[in-house]
DNA sequence: GTCGTTATTATGTGCAGACATATTCACATC
DNA sequence: GATGTGAATATGTCTGCACATAATAACGAC
């Protein structure tokens, strides 16, 4: 057994622990004793044993030192799709059809959940997002206008999404993800029976202390989002 | 601007992302360079930018050097919970309810998804998850007899989920996200209108080659997974 | 025994240097 | 022009050392 290097040291002490050798609960030996039993330098043991922690493997604390998880709760990963590469990355052909483009002041929760002062006005943007002609995702969208600057841009021409992709990356904010049943007019935009389990992310994203957006998008059925644990 | 520490080096250059001194698609300085303009060692700013590459915001390849990601694919890191944790963090009493076990062949889905022969008879779990009486869970399981050893358990007294987290924990394996009408049946043992929306997590997971088990997990309307980007 | 202080200790992070490895780019060849 | 080859180079990783930090454990005062 060959063991150099942080990924073979991980791969390692994943075995150990599903071997039973390190069981639940119970602490692991500290670093300096694993990179002696390895022949490896602390570093390396540093860095194999951080990744198991980040992926809720292992728990670590100063002093008190590495423990396996008790309750190993799993981690998974995923990729936030840009609508139009998902569906190209299909095979598919993309269309994107703007709806309707109006300055409203926004529900409540919409408000509360950006942080904006009440009587706030906001962008206000409905688009469907087509796959092979099929309607297959309705984007219900409030906007803060401030951030459009001079330049607004042509939303029939271009997504909302893909146009803060370039112009706002790199946000922060929160995702959650639920199922609905289709309203009415969900149903008849999405040519789906009304009552229709969609698959629903509403996604708040500010920069910094501003807010600039927050999304409903509601996709059709059939939609299933997927990652490796 | 006092930079020092992996994390100073990756919000300064996540502020010049932002601020677009560095434009998406562009490349950024080399490593060295960035050591030397920060005073800082090489490893330093490998951490910070390996972090950002990690994050989606980055793109990094060995000679190619370092860009600002064209197409932030963001990523999002979900919890993927335990069923009584959960409630019970909610501050709700967690109920448990085993509605049917018997040893039967899969359905063909089931079984190609684990990769089992044709005619392998596994044991099969209905179970029903509740808070404070009220259903919110209905699990639907497929599990490997192998991996139950010689002391079955009793799954009327410990749910599926927490025996194979104590007992076959840290596997692999993927999770899908989706939507779906309650079924009838689904209907009833949740006590929803038929047709509801149901946020469906299907979960198939392997140690190693072996296979472990495949999951159906419909969470009653109400139901919400949210993270942080 | 209880409480507060101090010493100990495992992890967290840093540095400088080195070699490995995957690409790219330039150049020579056909 | 197309193709194969080799040098150049940015990132990937490792080592060995050092100090910082946080949390525990040991100790002493009461």
């Amino acid at each position: 057994m060959k063991v150099s290097g942080w990924e073979d040291i991980r791969e390692e002490v994943l075995r150990r622990i599903r071997a039973r050798d390190w069981a639940p609960g119970a602490a692991i030996p500290t670093e300096e004793a694993l990179a002696g039993e390895f022949g490896v330098a602390r570093a390396t043991v540093n860095r194999a044993l951080r990744e198991l922690a980040e992926e809720g493997v292992l728990e670590r604390r100063r002093k008190a030192g590495t423990r396996v998880a008790l309750h190993p709760v799993r981690k998974a990963t995923l990729d936030i799709p840009v609508t139009r590469l998902e569906i190209e990355g299909r095979g598919q052909r993309y269309g994107y059809r703007l709806l309707a483009e109006d300055r409203d002041e926004p529900p409540p929760a919409i408000a509360s959940r950006l942080g904006l002062a009440k009587g706030a006005a906001l962008l206000h943007l409905t688009a469907l997002h087509l796959a092979d002609g099929r309607p297959v995702l309705l984007e219900d969208r409030w906007l803060n206008p401030e951030v459009l600057g001079r330049a607004a841009p042509d939303f029939h021409a271009v997504s909302a999404n893909e146009w803060l992709l370039t112009h706002v990356p790199y946000t922060t904010g929160d995702i959650g993800f639920s199922a609905a049943n289709a309203s009415a007019a969900e149903a008849r935009l999405l040519e789906v029976a009304e009552g229709a389990a969609l698959f629903v992310i509403d996604r708040t994203t500010w920069e910094g202390e501003r807010p600039i957006t927050c999304v409903r998008l509601a996709h059709a059925p059939g939609y299933r989002m997927q990652t490796m644990v």
